[in-house]
DNA sequence: AGCACGCCGACT
DNA sequence: GTCGGCGTGCTC
């Protein structure tokens, strides 16, 4: 009798589908890959179930073409995680279970680590004067001689010595003096274990205590503020995870895992490292994931989709920045890093700790709640005093392409007292958009509700939004006239600003478009590091992490852009902006300043920061979201959809709500068009679904989404559920 | 999602 | 007469 088993495949479908197992196969355990046919397709897919029964007839279900896994690939914590997760996220199981592994593994590939081959010393190896061998084989002498003095010499190794090092080798080992072997390579980093020239202060030793590594769940938010030392507690517990013999997974955003991070993990932490981010190959991604799941790690550090790495021995979890919008995945598989770690912890009953200056409002509601225990880091490394905020008032000031008359005047204070400063605008280009001064003509993107973005130095017209890229027009296409000029600021206007107002400190512009090639970024930061650059202009990517304490003055060009955003999380992530950037102000003995170019300096969120800093403004943005009812006071959830034509979009959301199960709990809004309407040539709108508890919501989705699939105007869409949605656009 | 089938328009 | 456009339907 053949058996049956439950296969989650990739696509669209709600449950994994049913196979059968010719009885000459082993029966493949769930978490198991196997490949199987689709229609005229073969799948790599994950078992999930092997039920007595199926849904449909036998004689309907196909047979499995090949176990790929004796063992399952992945153990019941994994599974039901990734099941767990679906569910909750409402995505395919089957896309879900792939999205959880690495490509390799994805296209079927074996569970095994690169071998490397390598040469080591034998017993009899080691009794050789290698000088015997000197004269007739200088060679086989001079690689005796390295097997000695190394045990063992890799094939990358054997690159340092002269002329055919294989062939001496096997010499070698035809002499009995060196044999050839064979072990798997992870690619792991060793950490050195080095002891910390500083001891923590009495915060992070309150800190550290509350992180217990091992049994028992607890959530740790450490709020703590820029240079208090917060991966000193994290180092602390993970040491103590590593004596016992316990692994650690830390999540970080993209942007925040850089060498400089992993060089640090190395040089304290004595365990085993695995790191796991976007710059790395197939094949070193497959190497760290393994692993992680053999249990060969000791330490995984990796960027979001760490949070499905197989953990044997679990001991904490970190997720450091835990407020950053990277955490959540923007398309697809729309889940949360954070969330879904915190519910591992849970799960595995672990301690999990959240770190950020700038908590989520989420974490910080689940503070007030009592679910998570709150550290506070005050104390700066360093006695660095806090950096003074100042507001310019940018009303009625002449300006000098963005630079307002004080703040040339405070960048030259800062410069003649030998100090950094580091100006911060988040849009690059030149100016966000071309007008015509004799008619007003805009350049606007043909295929999105945006403007073109004018850069001049490639002397050309791009979208931010689409891929869309064209040469700057000679003459207006409206009126004709010659007369087009740049309206707006980014970066590179402010860079041709400060090189005209500063001609003996040349700026270094750091964003996506000076740092494209490979490891500038890097460069540029080190050379900010070593004071060789003292003026620094830069987006989004200057504000995060990177230590640079010689920084005295921290501007923010234009802090207006972020007061009035439509999304509804505009101004904490204003906030959050502001004050990590200001971190970056007055570590060393200098305290920092910090001046925010606006023209709303009376705005309550920029009073609040400058007043009371972001626990005040924190405090504010809850109570107004309670009273608003947005999250986290109340749960949400956003059905969207997209299309060509601007009808079909509200359409289908229009008879998706009609056929919407009726409950009170749950507020629904809309369809209404997203906040930009028109995106690379596609119209977008959605529906808002909003509870107070997560669980009438829930239910609402589980019931109403299969059905929405076969509404006849779901064929001229491309819709999507959002649960949590980290941007409401 | 991917891949077939099928039914209408312009072309070697 | 065919090549190919993308609407429709199915995959255990």
């Amino acid at each position: 009798m053949t058996k049956t088993i439950r296969v989650a495949v990739p696509g669209p479908f709600p449950e994994p589908l049913d196979y059968l197992v010719p009885l000459r196969m082993p029966l493949p355990p769930r978490g198991s890959r196997v490949r199987v046919p689709l229609g005229r397709r073969e799948l790599v897919g994950v078992v999930t179930a092997a039920p007595t029964t199926s849904n449909l007839p036998s004689d309907r279900l196909r047979t499995i073409i090949t176990v790929l896994d004796d063992e399952p690939l992945l153990d019941e914590e994994m599974t039901s995680l990734i099941e767990w997760a679906a569910h909750y996220y409402h995505h395919p199981p089957g896309d879900a279970y792939l999205a959880a592994l690495p490509v390799r593994l994805r296209q079927g590939q074996p569970a095994e680590p690169a071998i490397e081959s390598a040469w080591a010393i034998t017993a009899e190896g080691r009794e050789i004067n290698p000088h015997a061998l000197e004269r007739r084989a200088p060679r086989q002498a001079a690689l005796l001689e390295a097997l000695q003095a190394e045990g063992s010499l890799s094939t990358a190794r054997l690159a340092g010595f002269d002329g055919d090092a294989r062939g001496a080798l096997q010499r070698l080992v035809e002499r009995g003096l060196a044999s050839l072997t064979q072990a798997p390579d992870y690619g792991l980093i060793l950490g050195r274990g080095e002891e910390s020239n500083l001891t923590l202060n009495e915060e992070q030793v309150e800190a550290a205590r509350a992180i217990q590594p091992g049994p028992g769940h607890e959530v740790v938010l450490i709020d703590g503020v820029t240079g208090s030392g917060k991966t000193e507690v994290y180092l602390d517990a993970i040491a103590r995870a590593l004596t016992q013999g316990l692994q650690t997974l830390i999540i970080v955003p993209e942007i925040g895992l850089t060498p400089q991070l992993v060089r640090r993990f190395q040089q304290r932490l004595s365990g085993r490292i695995a790191v796991l981010h976007s710059g790395l190959g197939d094949g070193e991604r497959l190497n760290a994931w393994l692993a992680a799941r053999a249990g060969e790690a000791d330490v995984i550090i990796g960027t979001r989709s760490a949070a499905f790495v197989p953990l044997p021995r679990p001991g904490l979890i970190v997720i450091d920045e835990e407020h950053d919008a990277s955490l959540k995945q923007q398309e697809g598989f729309r889940y949360s890093a954070r969330d879904l770690a915190v519910l591992r912890a849970h799960r595995l009953d672990i301690p999990v700790v959240l770190g950020s200056a700038t908590p989520s409002l989420e974490s910080l509601e689940n503070v007030r709640r009592g679910r998570y225990t709150c550290c506070r880091l005050r104390q700066r490394a360093g006695e660095a005093r806090p950096p003074v905020i100042q507001l310019l008032d940018m009303r009625g000031q002449p300006t000098q392409d963005g630079l307002s008359r004080p703040l040339v005047e405070q960048i030259q204070r800062h410069l003649q007292a030998n100090g950094q400063v580091l100006l911060f605008l988040n849009r690059r280009g030149f100016a966000p958009t071309l007008i015509c001064h004799e008619c007003g003509w805009l350049a606007e993107c043909d295929r999105c509700d945006a403007r073109y973005t004018y850069h001049r130095g490639r002397r050309r017209l791009q979208c931010h939004h689409c891929d869309r890229d064209r040469p700057v027009p000679h003459h207006c296409p409206s009126c004709g006239s010659v007369d087009l000029r740049p309206l707006g600021l980014g970066t590179e206007r402010i860079e041709t600003a400060l090189q005209a107002a500063f001609p003996d400190t040349p700026p270094a512009r750091i964003d996506r478009d000076s740092t494209r090639r490979r490891g500038s970024f890097e460069r540029q930061m080190e050379a900010a590091r070593r004071g060789e650059t003292r003026l620094l202009l830069g987006t989004q990517m200057l504000a995060k992490g990177h230590h640079l304490p010689a920084v005295t003055l921290v501007a923010i060009i234009d802090a207006d852009q972020g007061l009035f955003g439509a999304d509804f999380r505009a101004p904490e992530r204003l906030a959050q902006l502001v004050v990590q950037v200001a971190g970056r102000a007055g570590r060393a003995e200098r305290a920092g300043e910090v001046a925010i170019q606006t023209h709303h300096p009376e705005h309550p969120l920029l009073q609040m920061l400058v007043h009371g800093g972001y626990p005040a403004f924190a405090e504010a943005a809850l109570a107004e979201r309670e009273a608003a009812g947005l999250p986290p006071a109340r749960a949400m959830a956003l059905l969207r959809a997209e299309a060509t034509s601007r009808e079909a979009p509200q359409a289908f959301l229009k008879s998706a709500l009609a056929e919407a199960p009726h409950d009170p709990r749950v507020e629904r809004l809309g369809p209404y068009p997203a906040p930009m309407e028109r995106r690379a040539g596609r119209y977008r709108a959605q529906v808002m679904l909003q509870s107070d508890l997560r669980a009438p919501l829930q239910n609402l989705l589980t019931q109403w989404l299969p059905a929405l699939g076969s509404l006849p105007e779901a064929r001229r869409v491309r819709w999507s559920i959002d649960v949590d949605p980290a941007e409401t656009l």
